[in-house]
RNA sequence: GGGCUUGUAGCUCAGUUGGUUAGAGCGCCACAUUGACAUUGUGGAGGUCAGAGGUUCGACUCCUCUCAAGCCCACCA
């Protein structure tokens, strides 16, 4: 029994009891789909920060990952989709700081167990936030194989992979400089290194030649770390400075004596041409120091402040010292300028801090046969890239390459599974006896995440969802984390698994905010989809997130094309409303009328298009069709034809094949409708449906044309009845081309005689086929001047047009042959049409 | 410095390997409306497809350049 549906959709009042019989049903679960299922599909969710909140982009990535579900679970698939989320070593650690800071505590004072206790509190406490907010938008993910990155499975994962890639040789330990972030104390990888913009000034400093009263001007952005120069240099064809080449200078206020050296990585434009170089505090120093076998002194340590080789400065901050140096080489006069200067600034992508590059010993994994490996697998076609144009930016960041920096100076992550002995070091999972002591630094959080589509699924154990799941379908993600996670899963995988992670990367595009800024919170411009949904319901925030984008295209958001979406799941309803406002009946599902005929038709195309598109990753084509039927075929039309003699077969037949397909799109008003449509039953549910398939015997091209032309015709004609005020009772006919004529009146009774006085082919139009907007149509061939007129009017230009091109010699000689005939056929056409118009 | 993307109606965007008269949503204006739906319906106004060349019988679509906006990468101190 249909349970009656009120006026207007209120989402809110129905979607987590839909989300609770979903998860209660077991279904997000593959082994309890029902039937046999060879096939699978299967996708790992990007796992976000578990102490996080959600935001659109994530919503975005969970909509097209859940719709893609959905789809192939109702196609009849295993389909598996892994939930999770990343412990994301220094946010968390550092919102944790934050926290415990404003009970005037730090980590050091609590020391690392204490601390990390704290850690884990706060994640009991907010981890199930992330969850939650995931399970609003309706994501249908099997919470039974969640998994967080520190959980005990993965850790044991993170330690089996550290430890053969360390007995493999493609791990190692060294003293390099790296990039160091003096806020949260840890080194970090390139990658989260941002360069900021930043004012700042350019300091020119006269460095007097050893021996001589002249001197070379060297440019800085920062002039405390001269007191770790070990040489000037300048470029080897720069003809100003040739003859210094192999001199020496003699450093101001230290008073050491450095070389002059040549290197052609030096830019001769830039500054005076000379540069002083800083091995311990610079990359590109560090290189040249490293080629020219410079010495290496640290001025400046992982406090941030100088050290003992730094002489008098031992211990004064980075800030206080270059204020100093300033200062003195003014007074000494040797500060030429300084003029005001804005340059790219490196900062900690997490902490916001200016990155301090020093030497350190870290850990790193080798990175040129991976990353060779994960060229190939893309070049081989064995994982494609959507779009295709990210694939070059993948090429070319694996191309250029350097050693991943994986320790992080960190308690809040995997620790390093490394133990130390004297001179003695083993890497292992346990302790290897008594005397042994675990490296004190975690792994970077990208480490675990890379293995995160095998691990989730049980590796290193050789297990059965391994077996069955591996490689993933399809990677859905965001492309600001393609090399972060997305190249590292790739990998990881190849390396540890011989296998690809997944097939296809599907990268979406961010969300911006209605003036196409990206969303940030610290503007207060990002939106929480959270209350959105509440307030106009997931559904539409999906439909927004997915129709009308392009695949990793940045597209923008706001508020009324959610309500714009938000009236189109009102449509839904009420379209279903009436359709189940009609009993269900016994009659066969028969088309009659030319409408009947239409709508099945369109509805075959409708099942084909959204099938084709999202198999082809074109969900906002896919989307896109359902919406213009739904919207514009079907409620305008169809059901606007079928308020006086509705075909309830029909009507149910279309709305159940609706359903079904715009169940992944938006899955709790679907639900919500069949639910009332069929009943509660779990194992009835729609999630679990199958997947309409287009039947080709309800395509009938002839009916479809047949009805547009109707369809124009009415239109037409309610323009003109506008316009010459043509009483609404009068009859009005139009002849169409001699071979389809509609007939449209007030009254089905004047249809009826008229259909049987002209004696029309069709017996079906010896009923009137339909009625809109108060007009019954039928067909017939009578005619009405003033319609007729404006039709020969339009007519005769089209046919001047295609004339005008056929006369044309190039046109005629050059443009293919199809394109000529068909432009022949056209004019024939429209002239049989103009002579049956006229006579 | 290298690379990528975008520029179509007031706004946000479609426009499929070049082929009838370039579309939609929102907004605006006018009208309508007792029964699926005001989270509605119908109609209208509004576009030298950023600009300039080129290829072609034919260009929003392909090529070159210019202008504008945005993004990514990179060791310019």
């Amino acid at each position: 029994m249909t349970k009656e549906l009120e006026k207007a959709y209120q989402p809110s009042t129905v979607e987590a009891a839909i989300y609770q019989r979903w998860e209660a049903s077991g279904y997000f679960n593959p082994d309890n789909l029902p039937g046999k299922r060879p096939k699978t599909f299967s996708i790992a969710m990007p796992p976000p920060n578990v102490t996080g909140e959600l935001h659109l982009g994530h919503a975005t990535g969970l909509t097209i990952q859940d719709l893609l579900t959905r789809f192939y679970r109702m196609r009849g698939y295993k389909a598996l989709y892994v939930p999770g989320t990343d412990h994301a070593g220094i946010s968390t650690q550092v919102m944790v700081e934050r926290l415990i800071a404003k009970s005037g505590l730090d980590r050091h004072t609590l020391g690392r167990n204490k601390f990390l206790k704290q850690v884990w509190n706060w994640k009991e406490k907010y981890g199930t936030r992330i969850t939650e907010q995931v399970r609003q938008l309706g994501v249908s993910c099997d919470w039974s194989r969640e998994h967080f990155t520190m959980d005990e499975t993965l850790t044991t994962a993170v330690q089996k992979a550290f430890i053969q890639m360390y007995n493999d040789g493609l791990i190692y330990r060294g003293d390099r400089i790296v990039n160091w972030d003096p806020k949260s104390n840890t080194a970090l990888s390139d990658l989260e290194v941002k360069h900021i913009e930043t004012s700042g000034k350019l300091f020119y400093i006269k460095y007097p030649l050893f021996g001589s009263t002249k001197y070379l001007t060297v440019a800085t952005t920062r002039p405390e770390t001269m007191l770790g120069d070990t040489a000037v240099a300048v470029h080897p064809d720069d003809t100003r400075y040739q003859s210094y080449i192999g001199k020496t200078v003699l450093l101001p206020i230290t008073e050491r004596e450095i070389p002059i050296v040549a290197d052609a990585r030096v830019e001769k434009e830039f500054g005076t041409g000379v540069v002083k170089i800083t091995p311990a505090h610079d990359h590109l120093d560090y290189e040249i120091g490293k080629d020219h076998k410079l010495e290496i002194i640290n001025v400046i340590g992982q406090d941030g402040r100088m050290t003992k080789a730094a002489g008098e400065f031992y211990g004064k901050s980075v800030a206080d010292t270059r204020h100093e140096i300033i200062k003195r080489l003014e007074a000494e006069e040797l500060l030429e300028k300084s003029v005001d200067y804005i340059h790219n600034q490196a900062r900690s992508e997490r902490t916001g801090a200016p990155i301090e590059p020093l030497i350190s010993k870290q850990w790193f994994v080798k990175m040129d046969k991976l990353a060779a490996a994960g060229i190939k697998a893309v070049k081989q076609g064995k994982i494609e890239i959507v779009p295709k144009r990210f694939e070059k930016v993948y090429f070319h960041w694996l191309e250029n390459i350097q050693d991943w920096c994986i320790s992080r100076q960190l308690w809040w992550g995997h620790q390093i599974p490394v133990w130390y002995n004297g001179d003695k070091v083993k890497a292992a999972t346990t302790s290897p006896g008594p005397d042994w002591t675990q490296d004190e630094d975690t792994l970077d959080t990208w480490f675990s995440s890379g293995l995160w589509t095998f691990s989730t699924l049980g590796w290193p154990g050789k297990t059965k969802d391994l077996k069955l799941y591996h490689p993933t379908s399809v990677m859905e993600t965001a492309w600001d984390i393609l090399f972060f996670w997305v190249a590292r899963m790739i990998m990881m995988s190849l390396y540890f698994l011989n296998e690809v992670p997944f097939n296809k990367v599907y990268i979406h595009g961010l969300v911006l905010d209605r003036h196409g800024q990206k969303m940030s919170k610290s503007k207060g411009t990002g939106v929480d989809p959270i209350p959105m949904t509440e307030k106009y319901g997931t559904d539409a925030i999906r439909l927004s997130l997915v129709l009308g984008t392009a695949p990793g295209q940045d597209f923008r958001l706001y508020e009324e094309k959610i309500a714009g979406y938000r009236n189109f799941v009102n449509k839904l309803w009420n379209v279903s409303r009436f359709i189940l406002s009609h009993k269900a009946t016994k009659k066969p599902l028969k088309p009659i009328t030319i409408a009947d005929q239409w709508i099945m038709s369109r509805l075959q195309q409708l099942v084909s298009s959204v099938t084709d598109n999202i198999e082809a990753y074109k969900f906002s084509d896919a989307g896109t069709a359902i919406y213009d039927f739904l919207w514009h075929e079907l409620a305008d039309w169809y059901i606007e034809a079928s308020k006086e003699q509705p075909n309830v077969a029909i009507l149910h037949h279309v709305l159940e094949t609706v359903l079904r397909l715009a169940h992944p799109f938006m899955p709790f008003v679907t639900e919500e409708i069949w639910s009332r449509w069929h009943g509660t039953k779990l194992e009835d549910m729609l999630i679990i449906q199958e997947w309409p398939k287009a039947e080709k015997k309800y395509v009938d091209t002839k009916a479809e044309k047949q009805f547009t032309i109707l369809r124009d015709l009415i239109v037409g004609i309610r323009n003109v009845r506008a316009e010459e005020k043509i009483p609404p009772a009068k009859l009005l006919t139009v002849n169409y081309d001699g071979k389809y004529t509609a007939l449209v009146a007030e009254h089905a009774g004047m249809i009826n005689r008229l259909a049987r006085l002209e004696k029309l082919e069709a017996q079906k139009v010896t009923k009137p086929t339909g009625s809109i907007s108060g007009l019954n149509y039928s067909v017939a061939h009578t005619k009405d001047a003033t319609v007729v007129a404006k039709e020969i009017k339009a007519v005769s230009q089209y046919i001047q047009r295609i004339e005008q091109k056929l006369s044309n010699k190039k046109f005629v000689d050059n443009a293919p042959q199809t394109v000529v005939e068909a432009e022949r056929a056209k004019l024939k056409e429209q002239r049989e049409k103009l002579k049956k118009l006229s006579s």
